[in-house]
DNA sequence: TCGAATTCCGTTTTT
DNA sequence: CGGAATTCGA
């Protein structure tokens, strides 16, 4: 053990660092150095002569596992130690295992949009209207019970009520669509994954062999599978080290389960727990308020937030007139520290929903403040670059059928719907995949010898990039771009198509690096890496910007001087996020990330009035204003608070620009209709002019308050 | 079949 | 308001 390498750690970092078998439970705070922890102790495993080979790092994001890869790599722990993100592990586990899992290791996988097309096939298969089982919806509820390791089977056993019983028709026919096109979505990834390791004993004591010592990072946002996959993998060795922080847990509603950090002591009887307190990023002036901030949690194990670094800071809370008002003025003070000599780099921006970008970027361009969107994943979705990808994964997949009809007119080659729809006639009249039907297109009896002819044009084209589509992904792209006709499509369309261009010289630039990096670079490879992309991993912090992003994407990093905007109940918390308890706090929690990635500075702000999808607002400050200590607190609160009318005193409330013609007013017990709610009783009018509100309890549930100019309600 | 025009729709966070 | 989906005319 090099002694001097633990010199650097405070004696508790370094105590957990030492406890080298066994099961291990790090609770740090933030700013506390437990990711430092992991290197450490990854560096110090294998320094007492453990194979690196045998140690299994998981992070949260693949930037995470990048910066920690060379960290370790710092540290003299060579390579060959596992540093990845859950999903990426499966992928992995996955395509080693296809065999034992059965499933085809060129799988597609598919990302929010392609979900969204699958599903709603399969509501409209299952001969459901989508108004009623609402696409997202029903992906999410699936996402949900995949998380929980539920499959379909499992589901659909007695299931009694109306509902549950179609979810468990849409979910089966959904995960057919998904087999018959050889595709996971991110949560398959997971739970195939994981279901394959606790079911078959050859994976399970394979892998257990290989990752002896397993380390987690951000556990407390770990969901159940990801839960059952780290105890099944690490049930024999005992050697898993686990790090989180309750209090920064941000992600139940995509499944995490912040049980599953609290109850490791119980899982893991004989654990040490290694307690992280000491601050070592902010100031004294932002823990205070940290602290205060999340002492409002009920739901929360008191700890305390020590600081170490002492010297000033300051933390302010600013009311500005509107959104437009607060981004010139954050702009303006970015550039007043850029001018005092502070490096651009050390400046983040943070806000709850991506749309808040919108008015800063304009303000930053006004101010020519140099900055990066952290929207990593945004690229990817460019409408050139998905058409692109959708070729590769033909050549890699061509069960793919979602891509598949992608490009099957793209550039346009005079495929329409009609001929499409012909094709599908044929493919589920003969049980075989869309591309087995193109390549029969000749025997297809309704199609036209025109469409036969293009048809079978296409499915030349593709075969011939098939037969190129192994080894690197840069010049595969490159060819596929030039032989699919694209870059002569998008070489006629004038600017537009010079800037599609550009964008797809950047990715096989990206894909060229891809190339260079891996060993064994794959088409499959190449795409099962790209989509689990995050929107973190497009962050550069070298480059001297600076950096705007939502408080999800802020986790983990830290800056000099932060500015957290829109602290505006209905925006942070947000609205969709304050029904419950639990969702109130996490959304505290989500503040309180944000507030603790401050090193100095931070400066909170929010807006009189926001502009939100074209409508002007009136806001009330957020009620976390309130919670950070009486100094900080807004002045003008009361302004906004309930009145005697008792509606919605923590919603947004439109103004009356121009008031239309109110219809007749509405009695309490009276049936009302609602264009999207549909049947209602109103439960309380409010005569306020052309501010009335309407309070009705909808038959499906729920309770609305609605200004009653903008309602459009009719009487049944 | 294509592309323009219009309507509709949904509004959080993301691996 | 802005993007997606659908419709409509050529």
């Amino acid at each position: 053990m090099h002694q001097e390498l633990l010199g650097q750690l405070t004696p508790s970092q370094r105590q957990a660092v030492l406890h080298r078998e066994g099961p291990l439970l790090v609770l740090a705070g933030p700013g506390s150095g437990k990711t430092r922890v992991i290197t450490y102790r990854i560096a110090a495993l294998v320094s007492s002569g453990i194979n690196a080979y045998n140690i299994c790092a998981i992070t949260f994001t693949n930037k995470a596992a990048e910066e920690m890869r060379q960290r370790a790599a710092a540290l003299g722990a060579s390579a060959g130690a596992r540093i990845s993100t859950f999903h990426s592990l499966c992928v992995r586990i996955l395509r080693r295992y296809a065999g034992y899992a059965g499933i085809d290791p060129h799988y597609s996988i598919y990302d929010e949009a392609d979900q969204t097309r699958c599903i709603k096939q399969a509501i409209k298969e299952c001969n459901l209207d989508a108004t009623n089982f609402p696409p997202r919806r029903m992906l999410e509820a699936i996402s949900t019970l995949k998380n929980k390791l539920i499959d379909a089977t499992a589901f659909a056993a007695d299931r009694d009520d109306f509902f549950s019983r179609t979810l468990a028709q849409v979910y089966a026919r959904y995960q057919e669509l998904l087999v018959a096109r050889n595709a996971l979505d991110f949560d398959d990834l997971l739970m195939k994954a994981t279901l394959l390791l606790e079911n078959n004993a050859t994976v399970r004591q394979e892998l257990s062999d290989r990752f002896q010592y397993l380390l987690i990072d951000e556990y407390q946002d770990t969901n159940h599978a990801q839960y059952r996959l780290a105890n099944t993998l690490a049930a024999r060795h005992g050697n898993i080290c686990a790090t989180g922080d309750p209090d920064q847990s941000i992600y139940r509603w995509r499944g995490a389960d912040i049980r599953n950090i609290l109850a490791f002591e119980r899982d893991w009887p004989q654990a040490t727990v290694v307690k992280l307190q000491e601050n070592f990023r902010s100031t004294p002036a932002v823990l205070e308020v940290a602290d205060r901030l999340i002492a409002c949690n009920r739901n929360r194990k008191e700890k305390a937030l020590i600081p170490v670094r002492s010297h000033e800071g300051e933390v302010t809370v600013t009311g500005y007139d509107d959104h437009s008002e607060e981004a010139h003025a954050v702009a303006r003070e970015i550039g007043e520290l850029i001018e005092r000599g502070v490096s651009p780099k050390e400046i983040g921006i943070f806000y709850r929903v991506n749309a808040m970008s919108r008015a800063l970027e304009e303000a930053f361009v006004r101010h020519k403040i140099p900055y990066q969107i952290v929207r990593g994943v945004e690229f990817y979705n460019r409408k050139e670059i998905r058409d692109v990808l959708a070729y590769l994964r033909v050549l890699a997949n061509p069960a793919d059928e979602i891509a598949l009809l992608r490009i099957l007119n793209t550039p346009a080659r005079g495929i329409g719907k009609v001929t499409v729809d012909r094709v599908r006639d044929y493919a589920v009249r003969k049980g075989v995949t869309f591309f087995e039907a193109l390549k029969q297109a000749g025997q297809i009896a309704t199609l036209k010898s025109a469409a036969r002819t293009k048809l079978s044009t296409f499915v030349r084209m593709i075969d011939s990039l098939t037969r190129k589509a192994s080894g690197p992904a840069a010049p595969i792209i490159e060819r596929v771009v030039r032989v699919s006709g694209l870059e002569e499509s998008l070489h006629k369309a004038g600017h537009e198509g010079q800037n599609a261009l550009e964008n797809i010289d950047e990715l096989v630039s990206a894909a060229a690096a891809y190339d260079l990096q891996s060993e064994t670079p794959s088409l499959t490879d190449y795409l099962q890496q790209i989509a689990l992309f995050s929107d973190t991993d497009a962050y550069d912090g070298s480059i001297e910007r600076v950096a705007l992003m939502t408080l999800h994407a802020a986790k983990g990093l830290e800056f000099e001087h932060v500015f957290i905007l829109g602290l505006e109940d209905g925006t942070l918390p947000h609205e969709r996020g304050s029904g419950s308890e639990e969702e109130m706090e996490e959304e505290r929690r989500l503040f309180f990330v944000g507030v603790t990635r401050a090193k100095t500075n931070l400066r909170i702000s929010y807006a009189r009035y926001r502009t939100l999808r074209g409508q002007v607002l009136r806001t009330v400050p957020s009620k976390f204003l309130f919670e950070l200590g009486p100094a900080l607190a807004p002045q003008d609160r009361e302004d906004f608070e309930e009145d005697d009318t008792g509606y919605a005193h923590s919603e947004m409330r439109r103004t009356a620009a121009v008031a239309p013609q109110p219809s007749a007013p509405f009695a309490p017990g009276e049936l009302v209709r609602h264009k999207t709610f549909g049947l209602g009783r109103v439960k309380k009018f409010v005569d306020m002019g052309a501010n009335s509100v309407v309070v009705i309890s909808f038959n499906t549930g729920q309770t609305k308050s609605l200004l009653l100019q903008y309602a459009d309600l009719s009487k049944p």
